[in-house]
DNA sequence: GTCAGTGCAAACCCTTTGCAGAAAG
DNA sequence: CTTTCTGCAAAGGGTTTGCACTGAC
């Protein structure tokens, strides 16, 4: 059977191209590493691990991938504070634990958290998402 | 009567050493326009406004003073992402909308929004604050 | 007089950019 | 072959820091 492939990286390829991103060697790469399980990783952390073995990629591939791919919606960008920046591999809607005392940051399931009497949005507005970090400290 | 006091330098001294801040010229000066009324300053913003007139404030000492406020609880610190923090001088417990096109924070009006279904929080933890940002955009 | 606060400029961190060489199609 | 991608290293923006001077008390 022609569609039935066993690379995990023909698979990868087809969904970066339902995206409109042209498949190159290092986003396979990236993408191969960020979308094997879902994960909270920062700019460094994704170039760190990316170059564990012998593949090499530079720090800008990895800026302007992590971009492309939030662009085109594969990976959400979180912001906690300024220089605490995470990519959600996650894709469904959902919102966050960030763990002050260890920088970690953590799903909350998506349809635990409701939120209610959103106010009226002023006029000639649209909504465009909301985002919930709810800090954790050590107990 | 040597209680009542119209030197508004001399209430915002009381209230910096009530948040056990050493009242400088420099932190009155910054104060005095920043808890005139509401805000939503950047770092930026501040330091424009404060040399407007014949005062002369740092760089420095605006980031620095900034700080202080911030962990002595006259000011809250707002992320919207990276390149866009903001200093909210509204003191009560509220969200935001964000205005994506303009750039502008603004206050949602504290009791209105409201948070159900908040998950439990893991054992060990306890809840350190919740951020909601909404953000909008033109209609 | 002592300790904290301030200004200046340099350092910093993270991210972006310019450009020449490499890969995709 | 043409266009897009990539690496390198330099530049950028916002914030912090080191140090000598100034001000608070």
């Amino acid at each position: 059977m022609t569609t039935h492939n066993i690379n995990p990286d023909a698979a990868l390829a087809s969904r970066l191209r339902a995206s409109g991103i042209t498949p190159t060697q290092r986003r396979l790469h990236i993408g191969q590493f960020l979308f094997s399980k879902l994960r909270h990783l920062s700019a460094d952390q994704v170039f760190d691990q990316v170059n564990r073995n012998s593949e090499r990629v530079s720090q800008a591939t990895v800026y302007n991938t992590l971009s492309l791919f939030v662009e085109k919606g594969l990976l959400h960008q979180i912001v906690v504070d300024p220089s605490k920046v995470f990519y959600d591999t996650n894709p469904s809607k959902h919102h966050h634990f960030y763990y002050v005392d260890t920088g970690i940051l953590e799903d909350i399931p998506t349809n635990q958290i409701e939120i209610n009497n959103l106010p009226e949005l002023p006029s000639d507005t649209l909504f465009g998402g909301v985002n919930i970090i709810i800090q954790l400290r050590k107990a």
